[in-house]
DNA sequence: TCTGGGGTCCTAGGACCC
DNA sequence: TCTGGGGTCCTAGGACCC
């Protein structure tokens, strides 16, 4: 008996998608190599073609290539992170008006589930797929089909070396061939430390994990390790999400631009982090009753080393921006210790419940519950309106301060703000 | 001088309970 | 001195992803 598949995913995947965004507002730097870094401007975390080519590496502190850089004119941006989200979106948009089911997994990538049907040209239908999001948004994406996730992650990678821009692996002889010619590493979910132990059995291709023993791979790699060896040989594991569950953590951290040492500018920045992960658990319709707060100094640094956290648990879940500051600053005042260089902090919030799914208190029943609902209603409107940071909680940003981000190469704010849209010249 | 940020899942071990 | 067996919950840490 033959396992009747009546599904296979596409992976849809945009190309160097920081990069390209960039591009899509300086079309002159086509063809020419540019990177983009993270936050304060220390990594590169994203790069053109032309950028890989030049040996370039993924995840490199900007300091390290900088004669590179320079070397060959490479064209550099800070990350703009409203810019990429907003065009994230209309790539999304326009994969969902194609009539099929669409899982938003990554800022740039997404799976798609398509029917199997002997009268339909699947790669027919991605290459139109394609050629809308580029017409359409103008973002260059390489959409990958296969039977399983795993797979159509591995047909991804042929897409993006192919000028079509399309493929889809099919028959066990093609995806052998296809994973004889990948590193093991290449393969989604096996990362570094698997690579490790796998190349300790012999295992070095796709193809080698593909035909590994399960037992072994179970043992090494335990159940994820299993679930991709099944994957590899097209059995789906991993199904499609289509409505993504609420978060079961926020997290809000930043490394400093300087170092930072007083109580004061560190809870000044814990204050931002915590009003920033209230209003993401606004936006989102939850709440949550744990708030964990850490502090670190910088691994790199040659001073004396310190970290900690320290977790406060709130009496009932809340979305209130003053009550969760309040409970981050008692942790802070815990952890806080003085002659420290700090390079980073941060806090967590768990516990996260759907709004109106909260556990009654023994204390709260029968009262009426004190909410600042309606405050924290008019100040994200107002903060939608007039930009994040408009209101603020006890919070004097300014440039001078020592945690303020570094960010000298940032490009305007094309598509979400009035003050900043493209002008479009028509020539007749 | 300069080394990102935000997530998920799994596992092991400790505390605690009956 | 001898100290079972089964279970839950929580936390920390590892590994991975984009």
């Amino acid at each position: 008996m033959s396992l009747e598949i009546k599904k296979v995913f596409a992976l849809v995947d945009c190309n160097n998608f920081y990069a390209s965004c960039e591009r899509l507002f300086r079309p002159e730097l086509n063809g020419k190599p540019i990177v983009v870094l993270s936050n304060n401007d220390g990594c590169i975390v994203a790069r053109s073609n032309e950028a890989k080519a030049l040996g370039i590496p993924m995840g490199e502190p900007l300091f390290k290539v900088k004669n590179l850089i320079a070397k060959h004119g490479i064209h550099v941006f800070s990350s703009n992170y409203a810019l990429y989200g907003d065009l994230s979106h209309r790539v999304m948009e326009v994969l969902r008006q194609m009539e099929c089911d669409v899982e938003v997994y990554s800022i740039d990538e997404a799976f798609l589930s398509l029917p199997v049907n002997k009268t339909w040209d699947r790669l027919k239908y991605v290459a139109v797929l394609r050629e809308r999001v580029r017409k359409c948004v103008g973002i260059p994406v390489s959409i990958g089909i296969a039977t399983t996730k795993t797979l159509a992650k591995a047909a991804n990678r042929v897409a993006k070396k192919d000028a079509a821009g399309v493929f889809e692996l099919n028959g066990t002889e093609q995806i052998d061939k296809t994973l004889q010619s990948m590193d093991v590493g290449d393969i989604w979910g096996i990362g570094r430390r698997s690579v490790e132990k796998l190349n300790r059995y012999g295992v070095y291709t796709a193809l080698d994990l593909k035909r590994s023993d399960e037992t072994l791979v179970r043992k090494q790699l335990a159940v994820v390790g299993a679930r991709t060896l099944m994957e590899l040989n097209g059995i789906p594991c991993i199904s499609l999400e289509q409505a993504p569950p609420s978060p079961k953590s926020i997290v809000t951290s930043r490394s400093f631009g300087h170092p930072v040492t007083s109580f004061e500018d560190l809870r000044e920045a814990v204050i931002a982090y915590v009003s920033r992960a209230a209003e993401k658990l606004r936006g989102q319709g939850v709440e949550a009753d744990t708030v964990n707060v850490f502090v670190t100094t910088g691994p790199f640094d040659k001073q004396a080393q310190y970290s900690n956290n320290q977790t406060i648990s709130l009496p009932r879940p809340t979305a209130s921006t003053p009550v969760m500051i309040d409970a981050a600053i008692r942790g802070l005042r815990l952890i806080y210790r003085s002659g420290y260089r700090y390079r980073k902090a941060g806090i967590l919030i768990t516990g996260i419940t759907a709004h109106g799914n909260r556990q009654l208190d023994l204390f709260s029943i029968g009262k009426p519950m004190k909410e600042d609902t309606p405050l924290m209603a008019a100040l994200d409107k107002i903060n939608a309106k007039w930009g994040r940071g408009a209101i603020q909680y006890g919070i004097s940003e300014v440039s001078d301060k020592p945690r303020s981000m570094q960010q000298t190469q940032k490009s305007a704010a094309y598509t979400t703000s009035w003050h900043e849209l493209p002008i479009a010249k028509a020539a007749n």
